[in-house]
RNA sequence: CGGAGUGUGGUGUAACGGCUAACAUGCCUGCUUUGGGAGCAGGUGACUCCGGGUUCGAAUCCCGGCACUCCGACCA
Protein backbone atom coordinates (compact mmCIF):
# COMPACT_ATOMS: atom_id res chain seq x y z
CA UNK A 1 0.00 0.00 0.00
CA UNK A 2 1.19 3.50 -0.74
CA UNK A 3 1.20 5.89 2.05
CA UNK A 4 -0.06 8.49 0.05
CA UNK A 5 -3.53 6.97 0.26
CA UNK A 6 -3.49 5.75 3.89
CA UNK A 7 -6.12 7.98 5.53
CA UNK A 8 -5.20 8.04 8.88
CA UNK A 9 -2.02 10.35 10.06
CA UNK A 10 0.35 10.08 12.73
CA UNK A 11 0.59 12.72 15.10
CA UNK A 12 4.26 14.52 16.51
CA UNK A 13 2.94 14.55 19.88
CA UNK A 14 1.02 12.02 22.57
CA UNK A 15 -2.62 12.66 22.92
CA UNK A 16 -2.77 14.41 26.64
CA UNK A 17 -5.87 12.30 27.81
CA UNK A 18 -3.84 9.19 27.72
CA UNK A 19 -1.39 7.82 29.96
CA UNK A 20 -0.55 4.25 29.04
CA UNK A 21 1.61 3.35 26.93
CA UNK A 22 -0.25 1.61 24.53
CA UNK A 23 -2.77 3.86 23.92
CA UNK A 24 -0.12 7.05 23.45
CA UNK A 25 1.61 4.99 21.01
CA UNK A 26 -0.95 3.42 19.19
CA UNK A 27 -3.10 6.72 18.66
CA UNK A 28 0.04 8.40 17.90
CA UNK A 29 0.93 5.99 15.18
CA UNK A 30 -2.94 6.10 13.47
CA UNK A 31 -3.66 2.20 14.74
CA UNK A 32 -6.19 3.01 16.81
CA UNK A 33 -8.76 6.29 17.52
CA UNK A 34 -10.77 6.53 20.75
CA UNK A 35 -13.99 7.41 20.73
CA UNK A 36 -14.74 7.31 25.17
CA UNK A 37 -13.27 6.07 27.30
CA UNK A 38 -12.72 2.36 27.12
CA UNK A 39 -14.10 2.43 24.02
CA UNK A 40 -11.42 1.99 20.69
CA UNK A 41 -12.09 1.70 17.12
CA UNK A 42 -9.41 0.21 14.84
CA UNK A 43 -8.51 2.11 12.03
CA UNK A 44 -6.75 0.21 8.86
CA UNK A 45 -3.22 -0.31 10.66
CA UNK A 46 -4.64 -1.29 13.33
CA UNK A 47 -7.00 -4.00 12.04
CA UNK A 48 -4.61 -5.58 10.09
CA UNK A 49 -2.87 -6.29 13.22
CA UNK A 50 -5.58 -7.37 15.20
CA UNK A 51 -6.49 -9.65 11.83
CA UNK A 52 -3.28 -11.33 12.10
CA UNK A 53 -3.51 -11.65 15.95
CA UNK A 54 -6.90 -13.06 15.36
CA UNK A 55 -5.32 -15.69 12.56
CA UNK A 56 -3.23 -16.92 14.72
CA UNK A 57 -5.24 -17.74 16.92
CA UNK A 58 -7.99 -19.59 15.09
CA UNK A 59 -5.07 -21.80 13.71
CA UNK A 60 -4.36 -23.01 16.80
CA UNK A 61 -8.29 -23.46 17.78
CA UNK A 62 -8.99 -25.07 14.64
CA UNK A 63 -5.66 -27.32 15.54
CA UNK A 64 -6.82 -28.69 18.95
CA UNK A 65 -10.40 -29.47 17.17
CA UNK A 66 -12.38 -25.54 17.98
CA UNK A 67 -15.05 -25.32 15.38
CA UNK A 68 -15.81 -21.49 14.83
CA UNK A 69 -19.41 -19.91 15.50
CA UNK A 70 -20.82 -16.78 15.92
CA UNK A 71 -23.29 -15.98 18.80
CA UNK A 72 -25.61 -13.00 19.20
CA UNK A 73 -24.54 -9.97 21.36
CA UNK A 74 -28.29 -9.43 22.43
CA UNK A 75 -28.81 -11.96 25.04
CA UNK A 76 -32.52 -13.32 26.64
CA UNK A 77 -32.80 -12.34 30.28
CA UNK A 78 -34.11 -15.95 30.56
CA UNK A 79 -31.54 -17.90 30.14
CA UNK A 80 -29.27 -16.20 32.76
CA UNK A 81 -31.53 -16.41 35.00
CA UNK A 82 -31.18 -19.72 34.79
CA UNK A 83 -28.00 -19.42 36.33
CA UNK A 84 -28.79 -16.29 38.43
CA UNK A 85 -26.86 -14.44 36.36
CA UNK A 86 -29.08 -11.65 35.21
CA UNK A 87 -29.14 -10.04 39.13
CA UNK A 88 -27.12 -6.84 38.98
CA UNK A 89 -26.53 -7.57 42.47
CA UNK A 90 -24.93 -10.66 41.09
CA UNK A 91 -23.06 -9.64 38.09
CA UNK A 92 -22.85 -5.62 38.05
CA UNK A 93 -21.24 -5.12 34.67
CA UNK A 94 -23.82 -6.03 32.63
CA UNK A 95 -25.02 -3.57 29.80
CA UNK A 96 -29.01 -3.52 29.90
CA UNK A 97 -31.22 -2.29 27.69
CA UNK A 98 -34.91 -2.88 26.56
CA UNK A 99 -37.21 -3.97 23.06
CA UNK A 100 -39.88 -1.67 21.90
CA UNK A 101 -42.28 -3.53 23.76
CA UNK A 102 -40.23 -3.05 27.45
CA UNK A 103 -38.77 -6.68 27.46
CA UNK A 104 -35.04 -6.57 28.59
CA UNK A 105 -32.66 -7.44 27.16
CA UNK A 106 -28.46 -8.08 27.52
CA UNK A 107 -25.73 -7.36 25.78
CA UNK A 108 -23.32 -10.43 26.31
CA UNK A 109 -20.32 -10.15 28.54
CA UNK A 110 -19.59 -13.85 28.11
CA UNK A 111 -21.16 -16.76 26.71
CA UNK A 112 -21.30 -19.41 28.78
CA UNK A 113 -25.37 -19.31 29.28
CA UNK A 114 -26.31 -18.80 25.45
CA UNK A 115 -24.31 -21.91 23.87
CA UNK A 116 -24.96 -24.41 26.68
CA UNK A 117 -28.48 -23.71 26.22
CA UNK A 118 -27.82 -24.03 21.93
CA UNK A 119 -25.66 -27.11 22.82
CA UNK A 120 -29.09 -28.52 23.93
CA UNK A 121 -30.05 -29.17 20.58
CA UNK A 122 -26.63 -30.51 19.34
CA UNK A 123 -25.70 -33.08 22.16
CA UNK A 124 -27.76 -36.00 23.17
CA UNK A 125 -25.25 -38.91 23.00
CA UNK A 126 -21.55 -39.82 23.90
CA UNK A 127 -21.08 -40.08 20.22
CA UNK A 128 -21.52 -36.61 19.96
CA UNK A 129 -18.75 -35.87 21.75
CA UNK A 130 -16.02 -34.51 22.72
CA UNK A 131 -16.35 -30.73 21.34
CA UNK A 132 -15.33 -27.68 21.58
CA UNK A 133 -16.75 -24.10 19.75
CA UNK A 134 -15.18 -20.97 19.54
CA UNK A 135 -15.70 -17.27 18.54
CA UNK A 136 -14.37 -14.03 18.03
CA UNK A 137 -16.58 -11.75 19.21
CA UNK A 138 -17.49 -8.36 20.80
CA UNK A 139 -18.48 -8.25 24.36
CA UNK A 140 -19.68 -5.43 26.51
CA UNK A 141 -18.86 -5.22 30.17
CA UNK A 142 -20.14 -1.93 32.50
CA UNK A 143 -16.54 -1.35 34.02
CA UNK A 144 -16.84 1.07 36.28
CA UNK A 145 -13.37 2.00 35.45
CA UNK A 146 -12.04 1.81 32.18
CA UNK A 147 -8.54 1.98 31.91
CA UNK A 148 -5.24 1.36 30.23
CA UNK A 149 -6.28 2.32 26.98
CA UNK A 150 -7.26 -0.76 24.94
CA UNK A 151 -6.14 -2.67 27.88
CA UNK A 152 -9.71 -2.84 29.84
CA UNK A 153 -12.19 -1.19 27.81
CA UNK A 154 -15.75 -1.32 28.07
CA UNK A 155 -16.50 -3.10 24.13
CA UNK A 156 -13.69 -5.09 23.06
CA UNK A 157 -13.06 -8.39 21.04
CA UNK A 158 -12.66 -11.96 22.41
CA UNK A 159 -12.20 -14.78 21.80
CA UNK A 160 -14.12 -17.08 23.80
CA UNK A 161 -14.47 -21.25 23.41
CA UNK A 162 -16.33 -23.74 25.47
CA UNK A 163 -15.69 -27.33 25.43
CA UNK A 164 -17.87 -30.08 26.15
CA UNK A 165 -16.81 -33.63 27.49
CA UNK A 166 -18.02 -36.79 28.71
CA UNK A 167 -16.10 -37.14 32.04
CA UNK A 168 -13.61 -35.03 33.84
CA UNK A 169 -10.56 -37.73 32.22
CA UNK A 170 -11.51 -36.00 28.57
CA UNK A 171 -12.11 -32.62 29.84
CA UNK A 172 -8.20 -32.83 31.24
CA UNK A 173 -7.38 -34.19 27.90
CA UNK A 174 -8.63 -31.19 26.31
CA UNK A 175 -8.10 -28.64 28.49
CA UNK A 176 -4.25 -29.74 28.55
CA UNK A 177 -4.28 -29.41 24.58
CA UNK A 178 -5.61 -25.67 25.10
CA UNK A 179 -2.29 -24.85 27.19
CA UNK A 180 -0.35 -25.91 24.38
CA UNK A 181 -2.74 -24.12 22.00
CA UNK A 182 -2.24 -21.23 24.14
CA UNK A 183 1.36 -21.23 24.51
CA UNK A 184 1.62 -21.13 21.00
CA UNK A 185 -0.27 -18.30 20.65
CA UNK A 186 1.42 -16.23 22.77
CA UNK A 187 4.42 -17.55 21.51
CA UNK A 188 4.04 -16.75 18.07
CA UNK A 189 2.53 -12.85 18.41
CA UNK A 190 6.22 -12.64 20.01
CA UNK A 191 5.44 -12.89 24.04
CA UNK A 192 6.63 -16.59 24.52
CA UNK A 193 9.52 -15.71 26.67
CA UNK A 194 7.60 -12.88 29.14
CA UNK A 195 4.26 -15.27 29.07
CA UNK A 196 3.95 -17.20 31.81
CA UNK A 197 0.95 -19.59 32.58
CA UNK A 198 -0.14 -19.53 35.94
CA UNK A 199 -2.04 -20.92 38.38
CA UNK A 200 -5.39 -19.26 39.73
CA UNK A 201 -8.13 -19.38 41.79
CA UNK A 202 -9.82 -22.07 40.23
CA UNK A 203 -13.91 -21.18 41.47
CA UNK A 204 -16.27 -23.95 42.27
CA UNK A 205 -15.10 -27.07 40.08
CA UNK A 206 -11.48 -27.42 40.28
CA UNK A 207 -8.67 -25.78 42.46
CA UNK A 208 -6.77 -23.90 39.88
CA UNK A 209 -7.95 -22.19 36.69
CA UNK A 210 -4.86 -21.32 34.44
CA UNK A 211 -4.11 -17.93 33.33
CA UNK A 212 -1.45 -16.52 30.78
CA UNK A 213 0.19 -13.79 32.14
CA UNK A 214 3.37 -11.31 30.33
CA UNK A 215 5.46 -9.55 32.59
CA UNK A 216 4.79 -5.92 31.87
CA UNK A 217 4.93 -2.93 34.39
CA UNK A 218 1.87 -1.83 32.61
CA UNK A 219 0.05 -5.08 34.47
CA UNK A 220 -2.62 -5.18 36.85
CA UNK A 221 -1.91 -8.19 38.11
CA UNK A 222 1.23 -9.75 40.42
CA UNK A 223 2.58 -12.81 40.16
CA UNK A 224 5.44 -15.15 41.57
CA UNK A 225 7.57 -16.70 38.76
CA UNK A 226 9.37 -20.31 39.63
CA UNK A 227 12.45 -21.14 37.74
CA UNK A 228 10.47 -23.88 35.59
CA UNK A 229 8.98 -20.74 34.08
CA UNK A 230 5.09 -21.66 35.71
CA UNK A 231 4.23 -18.94 38.15
CA UNK A 232 1.38 -18.39 40.71
CA UNK A 233 -1.02 -15.29 40.62
CA UNK A 234 -0.86 -13.45 43.85
CA UNK A 235 -4.76 -13.72 44.95
CA UNK A 236 -3.96 -17.65 45.31
CA UNK A 237 -0.17 -17.07 46.63
CA UNK A 238 -0.30 -18.63 50.38
CA UNK A 239 1.66 -21.70 51.67
CA UNK A 240 -0.60 -24.25 50.93
CA UNK A 241 -0.44 -23.62 47.25
CA UNK A 242 3.12 -22.98 47.47
CA UNK A 243 3.27 -27.05 49.10
CA UNK A 244 0.68 -28.12 46.60
CA UNK A 245 2.77 -27.13 43.54
CA UNK A 246 5.70 -27.60 45.24
CA UNK A 247 7.45 -24.26 44.68
CA UNK A 248 10.11 -22.72 47.24
CA UNK A 249 9.25 -19.24 48.41
CA UNK A 250 12.81 -18.35 48.06
CA UNK A 251 13.03 -19.46 44.26
CA UNK A 252 9.95 -17.54 43.12
CA UNK A 253 10.35 -13.87 41.36
CA UNK A 254 7.57 -11.15 42.09
CA UNK A 255 6.43 -9.20 39.05
CA UNK A 256 3.84 -6.96 37.37
CA UNK A 257 1.82 -8.90 34.58
CA UNK A 258 -0.86 -8.35 32.29
CA UNK A 259 -3.47 -11.37 31.93
CA UNK A 260 -3.62 -11.77 28.37
CA UNK A 261 -5.51 -15.56 28.41
CA UNK A 262 -7.64 -17.67 31.25
CA UNK A 263 -8.87 -20.83 30.74
CA UNK A 264 -11.14 -22.48 33.27
CA UNK A 265 -13.03 -25.51 34.24
CA UNK A 266 -16.77 -25.24 34.57
CA UNK A 267 -17.30 -29.06 35.52
CA UNK A 268 -21.20 -29.34 35.45
CA UNK A 269 -22.15 -26.23 36.49
CA UNK A 270 -23.78 -24.56 33.56
CA UNK A 271 -24.94 -28.46 32.06
CA UNK A 272 -26.94 -29.33 35.24
CA UNK A 273 -28.40 -25.26 35.03
CA UNK A 274 -29.77 -25.89 31.25
CA UNK A 275 -30.10 -30.03 31.97
CA UNK A 276 -27.32 -30.54 29.13
CA UNK A 277 -27.03 -34.18 29.13
CA UNK A 278 -26.03 -36.89 27.20
CA UNK A 279 -27.13 -40.41 27.50
CA UNK A 280 -23.61 -42.92 28.00
CA UNK A 281 -22.82 -46.09 26.44
CA UNK A 282 -25.27 -47.81 28.91
CA UNK A 283 -27.77 -45.70 28.24
CA UNK A 284 -27.48 -43.53 31.69
CA UNK A 285 -27.75 -39.31 31.30
CA UNK A 286 -25.30 -37.81 32.01
CA UNK A 287 -24.26 -34.23 32.67
CA UNK A 288 -21.53 -32.76 30.25
CA UNK A 289 -18.40 -31.28 32.19
CA UNK A 290 -17.37 -27.96 30.22
CA UNK A 291 -14.70 -25.75 30.61
CA UNK A 292 -14.15 -22.34 28.92
CA UNK A 293 -11.15 -20.34 27.55
CA UNK A 294 -10.61 -16.78 26.83
CA UNK A 295 -8.28 -14.50 25.30
CA UNK A 296 -8.49 -10.63 24.34
CA UNK A 297 -6.90 -9.90 20.57
CA UNK A 298 -7.09 -6.10 21.51
CA UNK A 299 -5.71 -6.48 24.92
CA UNK A 300 -2.98 -8.93 23.48
CA UNK A 301 -2.49 -6.34 20.95
CA UNK A 302 -1.93 -3.58 23.74
CA UNK A 303 0.08 -6.63 25.54
CA UNK A 304 2.61 -6.55 22.35
CA UNK A 305 3.24 -2.11 22.30
CA UNK A 306 3.51 -2.22 26.21
CA UNK A 307 6.32 -5.49 26.12
CA UNK A 308 8.07 -4.48 22.77
CA UNK A 309 7.94 -0.83 22.11
CA UNK A 310 11.10 1.53 22.76
CA UNK A 311 11.14 5.01 22.85
CA UNK A 312 10.61 5.88 19.63
CA UNK A 313 7.72 3.77 18.88
CA UNK A 314 6.47 0.70 18.52
CA UNK A 315 8.23 -2.69 17.20
CA UNK A 316 5.60 -5.23 15.66
CA UNK A 317 6.61 -9.06 15.90
CA UNK A 318 6.76 -10.19 12.09
CA UNK A 319 3.91 -12.06 12.87
CA UNK A 320 1.45 -9.80 13.83
CA UNK A 321 2.94 -6.51 12.07
CA UNK A 322 0.42 -4.72 9.58
CA UNK A 323 2.88 -5.11 6.82
CA UNK A 324 6.46 -6.38 6.82
CA UNK A 325 8.47 -4.18 5.24
CA UNK A 326 7.98 -0.41 5.29
CA UNK A 327 9.76 0.88 1.68
CA UNK A 328 10.82 4.47 2.22
CA UNK A 329 11.62 7.01 -0.66
CA UNK A 330 13.77 9.89 0.02
CA UNK A 331 13.69 11.88 -3.29
CA UNK A 332 13.27 8.53 -5.33
CA UNK A 333 10.29 7.99 -5.93
CA UNK A 334 10.61 6.14 -9.69
CA UNK A 335 13.27 3.74 -8.70
CA UNK A 336 11.24 3.30 -5.28
CA UNK A 337 8.09 2.61 -7.21
CA UNK A 338 9.43 -0.12 -9.05
CA UNK A 339 11.06 -1.77 -6.08
CA UNK A 340 7.61 -1.80 -4.57
CA UNK A 341 5.83 -3.64 -7.84
CA UNK A 342 9.02 -5.92 -7.40
CA UNK A 343 8.26 -7.09 -3.52
CA UNK A 344 4.72 -6.93 -3.82
CA UNK A 345 5.11 -9.31 -7.09
CA UNK A 346 6.73 -11.87 -4.79
CA UNK A 347 4.35 -11.29 -1.84
CA UNK A 348 6.05 -9.20 0.54
CA UNK A 349 3.73 -6.86 2.15
CA UNK A 350 5.29 -3.59 1.95
CA UNK A 351 3.79 -0.32 2.90
CA UNK A 352 5.51 2.32 0.53
CA UNK A 353 6.08 5.90 1.67
CA UNK A 354 6.10 8.07 -1.25
CA UNK A 355 4.60 11.51 0.42
CA UNK A 356 6.35 13.94 -0.74
CA UNK A 357 7.84 14.44 2.90
CA UNK A 358 11.70 15.06 4.78
CA UNK A 359 13.60 12.52 5.27
CA UNK A 360 13.51 13.30 8.98
CA UNK A 361 9.74 12.88 8.72
CA UNK A 362 9.98 9.51 7.01
CA UNK A 363 11.94 7.69 9.60
CA UNK A 364 10.23 9.18 12.47
CA UNK A 365 6.86 7.88 11.18
CA UNK A 366 9.01 4.73 10.37
CA UNK A 367 10.00 3.87 13.93
CA UNK A 368 6.71 5.26 15.40
CA UNK A 369 4.45 3.09 13.22
CA UNK A 370 7.10 -0.09 13.95
CA UNK A 371 7.29 -2.38 10.66
CA UNK A 372 9.73 -4.62 11.26
CA UNK A 373 12.20 -4.05 7.84
CA UNK A 374 12.93 -0.85 6.81
CA UNK A 375 13.90 -0.10 3.28
CA UNK A 376 15.55 3.18 2.30
CA UNK A 377 15.68 4.02 -1.26
CA UNK A 378 17.74 7.36 -2.40
CA UNK A 379 20.63 8.48 -4.54
CA UNK A 380 23.08 7.76 -1.36
CA UNK A 381 21.75 4.16 -1.51
CA UNK A 382 21.55 3.59 -4.93
CA UNK A 383 25.36 4.96 -5.37
CA UNK A 384 26.19 2.46 -3.31
CA UNK A 385 24.63 -0.09 -5.76
CA UNK A 386 21.15 -0.76 -3.72
CA UNK A 387 19.22 -0.19 -0.91
CA UNK A 388 19.32 0.45 2.70
CA UNK A 389 17.67 -2.33 4.23
CA UNK A 390 17.64 -1.94 8.74
CA UNK A 391 15.24 -3.72 10.90
CA UNK A 392 13.37 -1.88 13.54
CA UNK A 393 14.99 -3.43 16.20
CA UNK A 394 18.57 -2.49 15.14
CA UNK A 395 20.36 0.31 15.13
CA UNK A 396 22.48 0.23 11.91
CA UNK A 397 21.83 -0.94 8.33
CA UNK A 398 23.28 -2.66 5.68
CA UNK A 399 23.12 -2.11 1.57
CA UNK A 400 21.72 -4.96 -0.52
CA UNK A 401 20.83 -4.90 -4.05
CA UNK A 402 17.43 -5.51 -5.07
CA UNK A 403 17.79 -8.81 -5.95
CA UNK A 404 19.53 -10.20 -3.15
CA UNK A 405 16.94 -7.77 -0.87
CA UNK A 406 13.89 -9.91 -2.36
CA UNK A 407 15.95 -12.69 -1.87
CA UNK A 408 16.21 -11.46 2.15
CA UNK A 409 12.74 -11.00 2.48
CA UNK A 410 10.86 -13.64 0.42
C1' C B 1 -18.83 3.36 43.29
C1' G B 2 -15.22 6.45 46.89
C1' G B 3 -10.87 9.86 46.39
C1' A B 4 -7.55 13.19 43.51
C1' G B 5 -6.29 15.93 39.15
C1' U B 6 -7.33 18.10 34.36
C1' G B 7 -10.66 20.40 30.40
C1' U B 8 -7.94 26.71 25.80
C1' G B 9 -7.39 26.35 17.30
C1' G B 10 -6.71 19.49 14.42
C1' U B 11 -2.44 18.29 18.05
C1' G B 12 0.81 19.88 22.28
C1' U B 13 1.20 24.02 25.47
C1' A B 14 0.96 29.59 27.43
C1' A B 15 -1.79 33.68 29.36
C1' C B 16 -1.67 38.35 37.41
C1' G B 17 -9.45 39.06 37.32
C1' G B 18 -7.86 43.88 32.53
C1' C B 19 -5.48 45.57 25.13
C1' U B 20 -7.80 41.99 19.33
C1' A B 21 -6.67 34.82 23.85
C1' A B 22 -0.17 33.92 22.76
C1' C B 23 3.51 30.13 21.10
C1' A B 24 4.85 25.64 18.72
C1' U B 25 3.27 22.04 15.52
C1' G B 26 -0.21 20.58 11.75
C1' C B 27 -2.75 22.20 7.37
C1' C B 28 -2.85 25.61 2.63
C1' U B 29 0.40 28.90 -1.17
C1' G B 30 5.12 29.90 -3.14
C1' C B 31 10.38 29.17 -3.01
C1' U B 32 14.23 26.20 -1.35
C1' U B 33 15.66 21.41 0.28
C1' U B 34 16.22 15.70 0.41
C1' G B 35 19.90 10.34 5.41
C1' G B 36 16.78 11.91 11.41
C1' G B 37 10.60 15.71 12.70
C1' A B 38 15.76 21.34 8.34
C1' G B 39 14.92 26.68 6.18
C1' C B 40 12.47 31.42 4.28
C1' A B 41 7.92 34.16 3.16
C1' G B 42 2.70 34.53 3.23
C1' G B 43 -1.96 32.33 4.86
C1' U B 44 -5.87 29.16 7.44
C1' G B 45 -7.58 27.74 12.00
C1' A B 46 -10.74 28.83 19.17
C1' C B 47 -18.47 30.78 21.29
C1' U B 48 -11.35 28.98 26.18
C1' C B 49 -16.27 21.52 27.71
C1' C B 50 -21.70 22.92 28.94
C1' G B 51 -25.16 25.88 32.14
C1' G B 52 -25.64 29.41 35.86
C1' G B 53 -23.43 33.14 39.26
C1' U B 54 -19.91 37.10 41.29
C1' U B 55 -17.68 41.55 38.91
C1' C B 56 -17.28 47.76 35.50
C1' G B 57 -14.63 43.49 33.34
C1' A B 58 -14.03 36.05 33.68
C1' A B 59 -10.01 31.31 30.02
C1' U B 60 -8.85 32.92 35.08
C1' C B 61 -13.05 33.35 41.01
C1' C B 62 -17.78 30.61 42.87
C1' C B 63 -21.89 26.84 42.17
C1' G B 64 -23.97 22.79 39.26
C1' G B 65 -23.31 19.36 35.37
C1' C B 66 -20.52 16.53 31.73
C1' A B 67 -15.99 14.39 29.93
C1' C B 68 -11.08 12.49 30.38
C1' U B 69 -6.84 10.59 33.32
C1' C B 70 -4.82 8.58 37.77
C1' C B 71 -5.31 5.97 42.87
C1' G B 72 -8.61 2.60 45.36
C1' A B 73 -12.91 -0.88 45.38
C1' C B 74 -14.85 -4.20 41.65
C1' C B 75 -13.29 -7.55 37.52
C1' A B 76 -18.01 -13.77 35.22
Amino acid sequence: MKQSQLFTKTRKEAPKDEVSKNAQLLIQAGFVYKEMAGVYSYLPLGLRVLNKINDIIRKEMNKIGGQELFLTNLQDPKIWEATGRWSDDVVDNWFKTKLKSGTELGLGFTHEEPITRMMKDHISSFRDLPLSAYQIQTKFRNESRAKSGIMRGREFLMKDLYSFSRDEKEHDDFYNKAIIAYTNIFSKVGLGEKTHVTFASGGTFSKYSHEFQTVSDAGEDIIYIAPNGLAVNEEVFNDEVLKDLGFEKKDLKKEKSIEVGNIFSLGTKFSEAFDLTFSDEKGENKFVVMGCYGIGPGRLMGTVVEALSDERGIIWPETIAPFKVHLLSLGANEETEKIYNQLQQNGIEVLFDDRDKKAGDKFADSDLIGIPYRVVVSEKSLSQGGVELKKRAENDGKIFSINDLIELLK
